[in-house]
DNA sequence: CGTATTATTGATAATAATTCCTAATAAGGA
DNA sequence: TCCTTATTAGGAATTATTATCAATAATACG
């Protein structure tokens, strides 16, 4: 078992765990996955589930899928423009890139040049509207679609800051 | 003003979050926020900050810039993929895409038919170690390199789940 | 310009998510 | 089996944010 070599232990909460995160398949959060293994350990605490699922994602066996850091911010430049965080701290810079680039695929390694971050992977993530919410509350994310997110057709190339 | 058609108004302390807002450029939170304005306005409440800050988001004065739901998620799913989030509800879908696909150009119209959702944007967010931090605690990420994000290499397709 | 209306404020309480603390427990090596 | 010590349950503490409400002040209107 990859805890070993740290002598941590296999407990029966920590296995207990594991088997309902692998179980749900729908990304829960922490409480949801209190209450599933609660259904099996009626005794178990929250704290205990916490400091299991930061244990199994340090492991490896799980993953953390964010957010990376809690505390909402805010930025005066409402132009689009990519945005580079540091894992370390939080801090987060402008990306400058002219807009020929391709967002994707150079930029790894462009990015490593144009700031001074290690920069060791990315994280793409789509916005949009499931097929429920869509139906209930789509009218309440009209001007959300325009003004909050990057437009459609403008993503071809990155702006700068 | 912007603001307004909606009957709101323009307050002292509204202007001066705007304007500090707009003055630092290192996308603040929201304590760094207050403690800039408590030097021009001392008697000012968090509140105060809190709601205008929503009150501009919401306007298009000024941007939030993450994270769109604060609680952590995890995954037992521990291969690469991406995910797609309803901004609606939070919740978190797998995208399930050919390796071929061509991951940040092509993919947001490609998901509106792969997915029910409706997807109208897409963040790509570099993660990466700011200079200090390479400095002072490069070493302790190493592991984090490899298991927690996307190896070097392997980002030109995108793996189902 | 004065006044009425009501959005907004400051202060504080409440909430949500997570982390910390500690004595008791139990995993796993000897 | 016994010993060491990582881990647990339970609760308190912390952090970030939202809600409440009487007092204040921005703006519309005469």
């Amino acid at each position: 078992m990859v805890l070993e070599h740290k002598r941590q232990r296999m407990t029966h909460q920590r296995s207990v765990i594991l088997e309902e995160v692998r179980r749900c398949h729908d990304h829960p959060k922490a409480d949801e996955i209190y209450e599933r293994v609660r259904d099996r350990l009626p005794r178990i605490s929250m704290g205990t589930v916490y400091r299991n699922l930061d244990v199994l994602a340090s492991s490896g066996l799980i993953r953390k899928i964010g957010p990376d850091f809690p505390q909402m911010r805010f930025d005066g430049n409402t132009h689009d423009h990519y945005h580079v965080t540091c894992i370390g701290c939080g801090r987060i810079d402008d990306v400058e890139l002219e807009p020929q680039d391709d967002p994707a695929l150079q930029l790894e390694s462009a990015l490593g040049k144009l700031t001074k971050y290690g920069v060791f992977g990315h994280k793409l993530e789509f916005l949009g509207l499931c097929a429920e919410c869509k139906k209930q509350k789509g009218h309440l994310f009209r001007e959300f679609q325009v003004t909050e997110l990057f437009e459609e057709g403008r993503n071809n190339g990155i702006k700068g800051k």
